[in-house]
RNA sequence: GGCCCCGUGGCGGAACCGGUAGACGCAACGGACUUAAAAUCCGUAGUUCCGAAAGGGAUGUGUCGGUUCGAGUCCGACCGGGGCCA
């Protein structure tokens, strides 16, 4: 008897499916659809563990979709552009363009030997100009409807990188690929109108209800709407400044108007006051980052200027201008309230203005209510207030508001957090922005009859800042308005934009426009997208705001991209230190009684915890490496059994030997069988066999499993039903074979490869990829008689067997005739006794 | 600091709507087969107490309380871990 071996089956497998087109996207759109997709890679060089059960999940489903019908599409792309090939090409001197393609060719290779159902004719590179041409497209036409457009903004500026970055990319105040320190600078830069849909792209969350509930509270919390006001006040030179605030009903706790460095009042006074400039421009070093604003020290400066009280004029207050004041978020201007926001109230320390409590909380007095080192932010009612006093904080926001919009000085407003998205890259490696500079009649979009704009291919990357605008020649370019000469646009689209809508293009990769109508109605939206969980902001966020921008530039018809969205946990493994600290890797290390060794020597080697595999910590395995050893089945097994999907999962060796053995188990078991031929009936007798039972069982918990993505727990519905079939080896012939042949195509969506070479075994020629999903015989699984669990006061006594849906009295009888529970009464009556049908007894003495 | 999620054997985890906690796998141990090993097969197992054994008792899902005939599951407080926003 041969092992199973995979390294000749599966090659074989592969190329049969692929004969056989088993994978191409049906065109015919009777049947209903199914559109499964994972995020797709950076082409970095080479697929590791965390894209292997990334890519499993989706394929295990986008199988078992197949197998039940439906018409699935399951493509796979690149997301090609980005800063790592142009680093490459610096370092190697080897083109972006044959370094990036280079990679895919290997990835391309690595995916297919893990046999994903993919439908390669759908493939997609962002960097492909069949690809981006389309994104310019896009991007002239959102141009058009004014979602997107230039302005000079304070940007994040990546000193290292040398480029522009979005805030959602500075963490902590640092680049999120470089970790170097961000800057603010003033640059005229593109922007995509994203805020254009705030209320929308939060409203319609709450419709994503296959979303999970984490992701949708983080894009509610980036969008951040809150409801405020803004009004006027009335400044000392005789002009008007206008605030906002979301607390109105602060506003008898005022104690100094804040401005932003660039805010326009304060870029007229800088121009008479040379200290204003020098604070202005000190304000100017710290990033946009909120959280970074948040952390610096708060720092104002007093411009003399007074602001008069709305509600007394002979109230002043000094403005100021303050460092936490950003001019892009609201009006650019707030009073402050030192008493009810914490930033205030470490302004107004700082500067010894007065902190007067407004809100005083329940219960306490507000002759005494003081605000320490906290501002008192909670509920509670209105003192020192005037007409407000007594009122709670809500009701005079209202009536703040109210007396404003009779007076004409001020209205509500809904502000959102959520900014424009800056998509200004000064990058060579990415999607140029089809725009040219002409000096006679500014800002031209490139005729779209000159699509695409294509990055020259002799660029120079050993230069400072943005090789395209490096380049010689190429920016230089006619204005397609007047035909004077004009300079291209050298900064190109942030590749989110690129990620941003491939989804739709995969619905018919070769159409002359940027989505063919009737294939992306037919497909849209994805019915399951599959991820990390990283990308629960960005990524997905822009997304739903192209499919919105798409729809207004009549592209799209859907409401939402993704229908489904799960995402899947982490590939951890442990982490291993030899005792002068260097980091080891997993191949480096062996394991002799309970210890670990570097291998082939005594020296003992220290053991970490278990953590993300990373270069930097050399816990990373190769899936070539796994996929040589065991087989693309075994790892794929692996990706799925045990952990949730959505949980971190750990990597061992121990365990990789368990799928081993289980692949080699079941190949065992269809080889030995001796079966009758396939199709042979099942005698009348054997119908209600156990091991029949047994088969229709699996399949419809392998069936309901799979469906809610449990994947884990339809591994060990499989595996009970391998110990079902080991224990019934004297089972009749065609029950055996009914028995063997569910448990293949059950195997089918999780290990194709083994599956077809077992189906094969079976005598049949059909493929496993191409034979419908079994169906489960409910009359079969029906139990006849059921066990009773039977407790006294709740703790278990035993149990009984009845016939299912047995009558209560006759079971009640039972169950007191019960050895223990006569024992556990003790001679007392039972003073209640509760029947759950068909599953407990509860005596109660 | 606010909000959210999680806490079950040595480990990963299961337990539907409150109804036999620990399915299934890994690791472990005992045995069979073998000259031996690998492979495979059979068996044991939460903890603890009583018993020679068969068996029986107690206890057990982070901690403390509550609701309930019955709580891993629901409620409250706390502890610990993680995430997001500050």
């Amino acid at each position: 008897m041969a092992r199973y071996n995979p390294k000749e089956t599966e090659g074989k497998w592969q190329k049969s499916w692929s004969e056989a087109c088993a994978f191409a996207t049906p065109t015919d759109f009777s049947k209903p659809k199914y559109y499964v997709l994972e995020m797709f890679p950076y082409p970095s060089g080479n697929i590791h563990v965390g894209h292997v059960r990334n890519y499993t999940l989706g394929d295990c489903t986008a199988r078992f979709k197949r197998a039940q019908g439906f018409n699935v599409l399951h493509p796979m792309g690149w997301d090609a552009f980005g800063l790592p090939a142009e680093n490459a090409a610096r370092d190697k001197h080897v083109s972006p363009r044959e370094w990036t393609y280079a990679n895919i060719a290997t990835m391309h290779g690595q995916l297919e030997k893990i046999g994903l159902s993919l439908d390669w004719d759908r493939e997609v590179a962002t960097c492909d100009s069949s690809y981006f041409r389309h994104q310019q497209k896009l991007f002239l036409d959102f141009y058009r409807k004014g979602l997107a457009y230039r302005r000079e903004a304070d940007v994040n500026w990546d000193p290292v990188d040398q480029t522009v970055l979005a805030n959602e990319q500075v963490i902590d105040g640092k680049g999120w690929r470089s970790g170097a320190p961000v800057e603010r600078r003033k640059l005229s830069q593109w922007f995509l109108k994203i805020t254009e849909f705030s209320d929308e792209l939060l409203s319609a969350l709450d419709t994503l209800d296959r979303w999970p509930e984490k992701v949708r509270l983080m894009q509610k919390n980036w969008i951040g709407r809150s409801e405020g006001m803004k009004f006027f006040f009335d400044l000392s030179n005789g002009k008007k400044l206008e605030v906002f605030t979301t607390r109105p009903d602060t506003l008898f706790g005022a104690a100094f108007v804040a401005i932003s460095a660039d805010h326009p009042l304060a870029l007229e006074l800088a121009k008479t006051d040379d200290a204003l400039a020098a604070f202005a421009a000190e304000c100017r070093k710290t990033g946009t980052a909120e959280a970074e604003i948040e952390k610096a020290e708060k720092l104002g400066y007093d411009t003399g200027l007074k602001a008069v009280h709305p509600f007394d004029p002979a109230w002043k207050l000094p403005v100021m201008v303050a460092n936490f004041v950003l001019m892009g978020y609201g009006t650019g201007a707030i009073f402050g309230c030192p008493a009810h926001d914490q930033r205030d109230l470490d302004f107004a320390r700082k500067y010894g203005l007065p902190v007067n409590p407004v809100v005083i909380p329940d219960g306490a007095d507000p002759k005494t209510f003081a605000v320490g080192k906290e501002a008192y932010v909670g509920p509670g009612k209105l003192a020192n207030s005037r007409f407000l006093d007594g009122l709670e904080v809500e009701v005079a926001k209202a009536e703040v508001a109210k007396r404003f919009e009779v007076e004409g000085r001020g209205s509500r407003t809904v502000q959102y957090r959520l900014r424009d998205w800056l998509v200004s890259r000064q990058r060579a490696w990415g999607c140029p922005i089809p725009m040219v500079h002409c000096p006679q009649c500014g800002v031209v979009p490139v005729a779209e009859s000159d699509l695409p704009v294509l990055p020259p291919d002799d660029l120079e990357f050993d230069v400072k800042g943005n090789p395209l605008a490096a380049h010689p020649s190429w920016k230089h370019a006619k204005c397609s308005k007047c035909g004077a000469a004009a300079i291209r646009e050298t900064d190109t689209l942030d590749t989110f934009v690129d990620s941003s809508w491939y989804f739709a293009r995969f619905c018919d990769n070769k159409a002359n426009t940027p989505v063919d109508q009737t294939a992306t109605d037919y497909w849209l939206p994805v019915d399951q997208y599959i991820g990390g969980i990283e990308h629960a902001i960005l990524h997905l966020l822009y997304s739903r705001f192209f499919v919105r921008a798409m729809k207004a530039c009549g592209h799209l018809k859907i409401d939402e991209p993704f229908a489904g969205l799960f995402t899947q946990g982490m590939v951890c493994h442990e982490t291993y230190k030899d005792k002068a600290g260097e980091w080891l890797s997993p191949i480096e290390v062996e394991k002799r009684g309970g210890k670990a060794f570097r291998k082939g020597t005594d020296e003992e080697i220290l053991v970490g915890p278990s953590e993300k595999m990373s270069k930097s910590k050399k816990n990373v395995v190769a899936p070539e490496t796994i996929i040589e050893i065991y087989g693309a089945d075994t790892i794929r097994w692996f990706m799925l059994s045990d952990s949730p999907p959505e949980r971190d999962i750990e990597w061992t060796e121990e365990g990789a030997e368990g799928c081993w053995r289980f692949v080699q188990k079941i190949w065992r078991l269809i080889e030995e069988a001796k079966l009758p031929p396939a199709g042979t009936p099942i005698a009348e007798a054997d119908a209600k066999h156990p091991l029949r039972q047994a088969a229709h069982r699996a399949i419809a918990a392998v069936t309901e499993e799979l469906a809610a993505l449990r994947f884990n727990r339809a591994v060990a519905q499989i595996y009970t039903f391998v110990n079902a079939i080991g224990s019934n080896a004297d089972a009749p012939g065609s029950v055996r074979r009914e028995a063997l042949e569910t448990l293949v195509l059950l195997i089918g969506p999780m290990m194709p490869h083994l599956a077809e070479e077992c189906w094969h075994a079976l005598g049949r020629n059909t493929l496993v990829a191409t034979v419908p999903w079994p169906k489960a015989d409910f009359c079969l699984i029906k139990a006849e008689t059921v066990t009773i669990a039977v407790q006294v006061a709740g703790k278990l006594r035993g149990t009984i067997s009845v016939e299912a849906g047995a009558d209560n009295k006759a079971v009640e009888a039972q169950a007191l005739a019960l050895e223990p529970v006569v024992r556990a009464l003790n001679g007392r009556a039972p003073r209640r006794i509760i029947v759950v049908p068909n599953r407990i007894v509860n005596v109660v003495p």
